[in-house]
DNA sequence: ATGGGTGCAAAGGTTTTGCACTCCG
DNA sequence: CGGAGTGCAAAACCTTTGCACCCAT
């Protein structure tokens, strides 16, 4: 739903769970609110934004919200092995697909592809081990469509 | 196929890219044979089980021998997210299924599922994206089986 | 014999932590 | 007001790198 890319979610999450809402939290969601999409930020580049928005946030501080924020399910954390932890909003809910990421290994680069297909997966695996599934991560590696022309001449 | 699951096999591997086979690679990629499957070790792992065997190989040694094996398409890069990289051997033949993971949020716990079922999603993909997928990795978040139990009581 | 491989220690990068100070509730 | 949250710097980690020496080929 869209209530939860708000600051007002925000605040209401955090109230539930007796955390406080600060200027610094509210200042690093927003920046993933106004990136609706297509960024995965790493503490660096929140740091960075918020640096360039003349808003001085302590490194320290990026870390602890992004956790925080993680843990809360407000954004998800993920690994591209790039050598940090990158986040993005998380915009899972029960009616829409979660979409999965293509890491291209020439260019680094990272797309996003909008379906999901795992569910029938997702059911054989809680009947035949007993685990009982919150989220998953999916990710293709190989060779966008650029690089795989440029590789051909 | 079995071939690729032994020393010899890494010679060749190794032969033919003109690198050298050395004891310390040698012993690295045995530690792997010896331990078949369940186990995702890290650099510091290996480092230590060759320490215990008194085989002293430099911490730095281990990460470029690594680094090398999963390069070759022997080990497998693994990143469960507590803060190392793991490796495990690369069981993927182009007849075999490969399998997921299944990370358990309260214990930590990795548990290998056997199903791959990709496929269908893979072919998606290549048709609109134009992506040439080379591998994947697919990891589920949840919780055990015995871990649910006890959050029953 | 020769160039790739190794070991060691130092450097690099990301993330966490201790502590005094701040400010939300 | 009181304690959670913050900022800063130091520390903790994991990983990479420079360089002299070693040893497969």
């Amino acid at each position: 739903m869209s209530e939860q890319f708000s600051i007002d979610y925000l605040k209401k999450i955090l109230q539930e769970k007796d955390y406080k809402m600060t200027g610094q939290r509210k200042e690093i969601l927003q920046i993933f609110l106004d990136q609706p999409s297509q960024h995965h930020l790493s503490a660096e580049d929140v740091h960075l934004i918020l640096r360039n928005k003349k808003s001085e946030i302590g490194l320290a501080t990026v870390y602890r919200s992004l956790e925080l924020l993680a843990s809360l399910g407000i954004l998800l954390k993920i690994d591209f092995g790039d050598g940090c932890s990158r986040y993005e909003l998380n915009t899972t809910d029960p009616d829409s697909h979660c979409h999965h990421h293509l890491i291209c290994l020439k260019c680094r680069k990272v797309i996003e592809f909008d379906e999901d297909k795992l569910d029938e997966l997702e059911h054989t695996i809680a009947e035949r081990s007993g685990f009982k599934i919150i989220n998953h991560e999916v990710k293709f590696f190989g060779y966008c469509k650029e690089c795989r022309e440029s590789m051909d001449n």
